[in-house]
DNA sequence: GACCCTAGCTAAACCGGTTTATCTCCGGCT
DNA sequence: AGCCGGAGATAAACCGGTTTAGCTAGGGTC
């Protein structure tokens, strides 16, 4: 099977591959009457542009990237990944050029490469480090990126993100409200700009805190609580970075027949089905609607708007039943 | 920034553009000195041949495609595809283009177009339907494809599947051996040929059993749960078709007054997180090394293999405590 | 009538590769 | 000496678009 190109077209409508490419593009130099002709013989031999050629001539790639970094297996169980994913989506009509790679390394590289091969128009910047090396290479290139969850203005690029500060804070002064005065947090990793920011609220907020590291992953959620029950003066209450860890936690809490909440309060970050199947209070963002704007930003910043920064709404805490008063 | 060109390179090292090309993708034609000079200067310079361009003389497009048709929303609480993405990444070294469509017209226009935008090497196709026109669109374009999860041969396509009709069988041969009689089943999409399988297996294994049809969602598994066990002779054990549903399931019984296992067995199709978490017996596949095992195979048909179909081992039953005897 | 403009179109170059046809040179064979 | 063959390289065509330079015809000005 063959498909039709521009010369098909031109041939079939008896004007040349310039006029054509004209006319489709609804660019000025030729006539309407032209036009018409070569748009009718276009639809009935159901032409399709090839992005490939396109790109070639240095015009869009019709994509863009995400690169994750990450073990691959453990992807499957970040139901927030995926979240965001669907979100731009739903708010891009071009493709989404997705990768996973195993280092901070391979991720610059690749998107290095993409730019180098015109692959893409742009990407997301995800998963922000602290004084992010990315940030420096897009505006290096040229490449247009949106950073996504990075608290804050990034250099030259457009960023969307939620106040992690302040939710931090606004979840610290519900806890005390209940009475609450030992308050933990298990926190993720200590190279994500936004575990910095959650930290600073935290630690400006909480007057007998204690933090514990912590991986995303259910095994480290469940460790750090064993460590943190197992103090002398145990925390009351316990904000957890994601929703694994926090529901690993609930699980250690009533193995050493710990009640929740009149024992311990826990909270989780990122809501998510496991949350509300555990009854867990968790600080729920609408990550599908976080990724939609993330999507928008960026299709703004390639379609040559100046970037911006948006802030997204504040996350809600969702009071369940897993936090209570002392 | 301006990146170098097979041009630039060419006048590096003082050859033409052939000898370049013939140089750097190991093909005879230029002595082993003018090759490793080019190689050389290549590396030197940072070369990085442009896929796009490659692409256009109907080379490779260092891409494979998946569209998935689902309510973008939907999407984000389903981990069973985000584990099969995860699982592909891991065995190819090309991208992943990913696009969500809400409709199969759509799916289908999607395909043709990538085709022929020469912007994949390939695609996957899962949720494959009873008789899925996209078997024939496959062969028809020559666009190598494999069939995820298709249970069985599709013409003259690769297939990687897991046998739906053993499993089940296996399900109800092991709910039989607790004493269950009336057994239950909440199915997915009628349309897809899994669930059909599924169907199969379970009307020639069950004596008196009954199907009550779902989506997937949590509230259809509510749903349909209801509605089973409002039922006169109410079933004793109900198998479900994603973990989901099943969750939610359990919850109803849970509301209803009804104790599991002793009055009612529940059993899930797919393991995840909220199975573990609700200690539900599911039927347990590696989703992950399924998807790493399609995008073998696709790799191979693009590579020129000729179309092979694997089966994938059984999912396995993993007994929790949902299960047990009447 | 000479001149200039512009609309409307074509031819051709270009993007960055691959591939084919062609050309040159050199060694071996009769 | 004359012929053939093959290795090694180059020029040029090609992929399917975009873009620019250039050509032509028609209309307005003076």
């Amino acid at each position: 099977m063959k498909r039709p190109t521009i010369k098909d077209i031109a041939a079939a409508a008896g004007v040349s591959k310039g006029a054509v490419s004209l006319a489709l593009n609804g660019r000025s130099g030729v006539s309407e009457l032209t036009r018409s002709r070569v748009l009718e013989v276009a639809s009935t031999l159901g032409y399709r542009p090839s992005v490939t050629a396109r790109a070639l001539s240095s015009a869009s790639a019709d994509a863009v990237g995400l690169v994750l970094v990450r073990p691959p297996r453990a992807l499957g169980d970040e139901a927030f990944f995926f979240q965001l994913i669907a979100g731009m989506q739903s708010e891009m009509s071009c493709a989404l050029l997705l990768q996973v790679v195993d280092s901070r390394e391979a991720e610059i590289a690749l998107y290095q490469r993409w730019w180098a091969e015109h692959r893409v128009d742009g990407v997301f910047l995800v998963d922000l480090l602290v004084s992010d090396p990315r940030v420096e290479l897009m505006s290096a290139l040229g490449l247009p990126a949106v950073v996504v969850g990075g608290a804050g203005h990034h250099g030259e690029l457009a960023s969307v993100w939620a106040d992690d500060y302040a939710a931090m804070t606004s979840v610290v002064e519900y806890l005390k409200s209940l009475g609450h005065q030992r308050i933990a947090r298990v926190a993720g990793l200590a190279s994500l700009l936004h575990t910095v920011r959650r930290d600073a609220a935290f630690a400006s907020s909480v007057v007998d805190g204690v933090v514990v590291a912590g991986d995303y992953t259910a095994e480290a959620g469940a460790r750090a609580t064993r460590e943190l029950l197992a103090m002398d003066a145990r925390p009351t209450a316990i904000v957890y970075d994601n929703d694994v860890m926090a529901v690993a936690g609930a699980e250690v809490a009533a193995s050493l027949g710990l009640a929740v909440p009149a024992e311990l309060s826990i909270v989780a970050w990122d809501d998510s089905v496991l949350c509300q199947h555990g009854r867990l209070t968790a600080l729920s963002r609408d990550t599908f609607a976080f990724g939609a704007r993330a999507a928008r930003a960026l299709v703004a910043v390639i379609d040559g708007a100046s970037p911006t920064d948006v802030e997204d709404v504040l996350p809600e805490l969702v009071v369940r039943g897993s936090t209570g008063p002392v």
